[in-house]
DNA sequence: TGCTTGCATCGACACTCTTCGATGCAAGAT
DNA sequence: ATCTTGCATCGAAGAGTGTCGATGCAAGCA
């Protein structure tokens, strides 16, 4: 779901034109994903990992939650498009799919051409 | 909640280094919070209005939702900082806090020098 | 072959979230 | 003062989510 297009397909961001309800329920999704602490603790852990990828039995030991829940919440990132894995012998790794951060960055990015007034006593009061 | 810092308040992003279990904690309640299809869809409305503002009753009667339900929605976004509002006579006008979203599409967003090493069968294969 | 280790899946439980109708409050109109 | 309108809050019902222990499967080792 939300592979190649469906989000960025047509529609620069989120916030320059009015989102589809199916844009909106498949963006949900990858939000939904990052909506969790361990789910964006894990997502940092692989992502920042210098050689691109991480084994499972270095990322349960860093919570205090049971084996099956950190392999619940890796499945949930997975399925979002955030991350994926592979087998390698004994172990799984599991590395980060930067395409799909990159497109959140751009969804929420706003194009530079559009000051989006400040109404009243917005951000810059006080 | 995570006002001026807490989540870029010394880190650059959510992919270069490990997340803070606190900084974790923070930043998934504003990603719960962009994690439903109706509050994207208000978000984007409320962002991409021209006027940089809009009326609840310009918001309520464009889904098949109830008034109360419309108006929870905009209490959550509200509460991640991401929309603020004012009451002006008998309407109430909702606007985008921009350096919310800023703030997220610049967590999401990696670093030009660091390029990710592809490891094995990922986004390239097949 | 049988044993051990690493990880995923299953079923269950507690908690949270989404949604609704009913109600309350603020502001303008009569 | 009373009525009407716009929006928020309250309490409840149903669905969804996070977590666990138990179990299953794959892979290496003796």
């Amino acid at each position: 779901m939300l592979g190649q297009d469906g989000v960025d397909g047509c529609c620069p961001g989120l916030l320059t034109a009015p989102l589809d309800e199916a844009q909106s329920v498949e963006l949900a999704k990858v939000f939904k994903a990052l909506g969790d602490p361990v789910r964006l603790r894990l997502l940092s852990m692989i992502a920042s990992r210098a050689g691109g990828e991480v084994c499972v039995c270095d990322l349960t030991p860093a919570f205090d939650l049971s084996q099956p829940t950190i392999s619940h919440h890796l499945k949930l990132l997975r399925q979002a498009g955030l991350i994926d894995c592979e087998r390698r012998g004994t172990w799984v790794y599991y590395w980060l799919l930067p395409e799909m951060t990159d497109r959140l960055a751009g969804i929420l990015t706003r194009p530079a051409g559009k000051p989006l007034p400040e109404p009243a006593g917005t951000a810059g009061n006080a």
